[in-house]
DNA sequence: CTAAATGTAACTATAATGGTTACAAATGGT
DNA sequence: ACCATTTGTAACCATTATAGTTACATTTAG
């Protein structure tokens, strides 16, 4: 199963600034995401962690924290990515005997960061507006 | 699970820079990337679809079929991840009543698909000979 | 003809994920 | 004070992707 956390995330978000707070349940918004709205709960309150949104219980509707030009794609995508890692694995325990197993670990690491880096950059440069904007083109 | 495919296909193509070809059986591989044999050659049936690497049943061994340097980590990167798709991966099914359900797919993939683009383009800048260099400074 | 290797199919175990059920805690209206 | 509604979480299940493994047909070289 791959992970769509990323992309619920910014529905939620953008969700936000269409409907006013207290219309903004768990329930409506898992009916516009089509999925559960625990589903919602859970991915709100990584967004509520971060930073973006705040919510109580028992007062329905979440609210946005911060102004969409402020949050960037990148800031979502660290939200609920679990800050772990990006997409690349490496193998682990290559044979530290063989020139090429002993080596390739750090090697690979460079490579691979350098790559999840470029695709941080570009997250980094488009907004949660922007989004919002596109949306209604 | 993560996909760790991708590093061990680097490894086995690094490999072939430093040993000769009829030394490189799936056994030896496997031994330096520390796995199991049928892991290596799974692999290289993908690098071997992708012309990358030539073998055959009895012949023990694999060869490289290009120059490293003209063999990009995209290249490989293609190679081994199946067709179908990148690292981000949407909702299905929005609501279509929805003003940002019925419009947040083709907005989503705008800026999923840079993001991803970003990530290739930095992948096809890194060559295999570079990533062989690498290993031995 | 045999030994050794590749090439694949099939199966298992593990982990990540989304969906679901259940329930405690907080809130607001009555 | 009570009750309905909602958030917040924990727990569990089903599905899927992956690596690892077993098994075996095929090919080659001696």
């Amino acid at each position: 199963m791959k992970n769509s956390r990323f992309a619920i995330a910014i529905h939620i978000l953008a969700l936000t600034s269409v409907q006013p707070r207290e219309q903004l349940t768990s329930e409506y918004i898992a009916s516009s995401v089509n999925t559960n709205p625990v589903v919602i709960r859970r991915i709100s309150s990584m967004l509520k962690k971060a930073g973006m949104l705040t919510s109580q219980a028992g007062i329905p509707g979440i609210g946005i924290t911060k102004d969409p030009t402020e949050i960037s794609l990148l800031d979502i995508y660290k939200a609920v990515q679990g800050k772990d890692e990006g997409t690349f694995a490496m193998h682990e325990n290559p044979n530290p005997k063989c020139p090429v197993g002993s080596n390739i670990q750090s090697t690979l690491e460079k490579k691979l960061n350098a790559a999840q880096q470029a695709m941080e950059n570009e997250l980094a440069t488009e907004t949660l507006m922007a989004v919002i904007h596109d949306l209604f083109d």
